[in-house]
DNA sequence: CTGTTAGCGCTTTCAC
DNA sequence: GTGAAAGCGCTAACAG
């Protein structure tokens, strides 16, 4: 049903060649065939096939994208920022979410396998050993968009971007300053976490294990509602509470909410990302902007070189900002 | 770099065609010849290449999904559960964010028809006349999530889902409702206004247009922050709001909380979508839930029928479901 | 049960 | 400036 070059080649009278070179543009056909032909394909309605072409030119301009799922926020922004940057240079996405044991991660990748992808560029996966060992011989290089063992990693610097966080409250006066985690995306709660008793230690404060808390939930705002409340019942609470990102921080203010505690009158809150729902959030919140764009452009730009062969820099750590919102103050308000 | 069935072919010492169909484990293959093959293609590190295959058999097992962004919570959701759904029938996704006018429209559809996919999900825009004039002649099916005017639409019933949310209201009393529309996702917005003031007029109640707002930020939390402040400042305010979706709503509540306002005892607020995050919110949000995964289902079943071509149903709208939760509550708390 | 042949739609030498 | 021919990696007749 679909016309192909052969259909265009026979009305225009040429050949599948020269329409292949016209619809290239291509200097080599003369400019009165050329623009007779891509007329024609237009009029036709011709739509080439990328598949016939990726098959001969070798070329896919695809990136596979793994992340855990379609949901959560900041990876979204960020993937919409990959996606920007993809187009620019010609390139498409390729989704996968990862499944949940080594072995599904293993298929994850064989699927961007088949499709050709050019490149593999992780949002998060905790079975990046895994690929790597599949993709050994496989010549497709992957990116690590969190973290910094593996060959090639580019991200927010989480360690030093939550100490930010953490003597933004110390020097609100907050002396008893709580963490809450997530055990489900473990690298990059952790590193956070690291941050945080980095700056505690750094003013002379050995971290408190009953004030870090982890949960294991897959729906972040519900980890940090359930979170929270474990702080409450401390016998003596924490006056701020630093998120390692900021969908934990919505949940930990509905906890508070329920508690008839008021932010950041009774509790301060940091959360990580700056997504864009939270400058609107009551109060809002206080948190930590990753540069995205950024992080999207220098990605493609590794790509690019690592699909040219080029030499490139391994690893990259760029820094967090904060953002101070209403969400924090000295303790007491 | 990457080895073919041709590699494997010489190493069993058969031909191509016994390859092939010792991996797509074909009973005519004798089965120790298969099972030797098969294992010869793992410990070689085979992957099958699927534009390959796909160029011959005319297939491609791609389903395009139109959507504005990547960020929107309750799209992503609704993708996630399409992605299910598509993996499960074999398929798999190639998302496209969709252009702001109506060539870049058409540019986007291009796009997918140029990466053979076999039918194209529109989760929301505005430029689907475009889309379908463009696809007349290609033979891919187009699917709506939403609206109904078109060949193919399957969804939730905006209408009567948003009388379920302004009736609770009314039940529990509240006679000026407010209404919180989007003019940039003009479609859902305006059926569930729709909705809401059917709602009113049934219980004999012209609908005031100071209470109707609508916003044309991208960001809808800020949409919601903007919107109610407008609402705040009529000499008559509402005392309860219901939005066009939650994202709004959570800005709303951002709104009200800056206005020192208290939900539910000032104002009543109920939202749209029961994305993941509002039963964490301060206070849990009233909203309206869509039957997601029954969506995403029943677009699998239409999209296969339609490749198959089956007759299949037209249009279809599926009932919404209120969720009480703590934003709502009779006026004055 | 297996091999040979053809060809999907396209690009790209190599001729002329 | 244009055409003929080859072939990307795979599947699918068609033989045998």
């Amino acid at each position: 049903v679909a016309v192909v070059m052969e259909d265009i080649a026979k009305t225009a009278g040429v050949s599948r060649s020269t329409v292949s070179r016209a619809l290239a543009d291509s200097s080599r056909v003369k400019l009165e065939t050329r623009q007779e032909i891509q007329h024609l394909a237009q009029e036709m309605g011709y739509v080439p096939n990328a598949v016939a072409r990726g098959l001969i030119t070798r070329r896919s301009y695809a990136l596979g994208v793994v992340r855990l799922g379609f949901t959560d926020a900041y990876p979204a922004e960020l993937v919409e920022a990959i996606d920007e940057a993809a187009r620019k240079s010609g390139y498409r996405i390729v989704p996968s979410r990862r499944g949940t044991d080594a072995k599904q991660g293993l298929a994850d990748i064989k699927l961007l396998l088949e499709q050709q992808v050019e490149a593999i560029v992780v949002i998060e996966s905790p079975f990046v050993d895994e690929y790597l060992s599949l993709l050994a011989n496989h010549n497709v290089p992957v990116i690590l968009l969190y973290s910094g063992q593996h060959p090639y990693s580019l991200g927010t610097d989480n360690i030093s971007a939550a100490r930010l966080a953490v003597e933004h409250l110390q020097d609100l006066g907050h002396e008893r300053i709580a963490f809450i985690g997530s055990s489900t995306i473990a690298v990059e709660s952790r590193e956070r976490q690291l941050g945080y008793e980095q700056a505690l230690q750094q003013r002379g404060v050995t971290p408190d294990p009953d004030l870090i808390v982890t949960y294991d939930d897959w729906v972040w705002a519900e980890g940090g509602y359930k979170s929270v409340s474990k702080l409450l019942r401390l016998t003596q609470p924490p006056t701020a509470v630093f998120c390692w990102n900021d969908e934990t921080a919505i949940g930990v203010l509905g906890g508070l909410g329920a508690a008839g505690l008021h932010v950041p009158k009774d509790m301060s809150l940091v959360g990580f990302d700056n997504i864009s729902l939270v400058p609107y959030l009551n109060p809002p919140l206080t948190t930590i902007a990753q540069p995205k764009e950024r992080i999207a452009e220098l990605t493609m730009q590794v790509v690019l070189n690592l699909i040219a062969g080029d030499e490139i820099i391994g690893h990259q750590k760029l820094p967090g900002r904060l953002i101070v919102r209403g969400s924090t103050a000295p303790p007491g308000g």
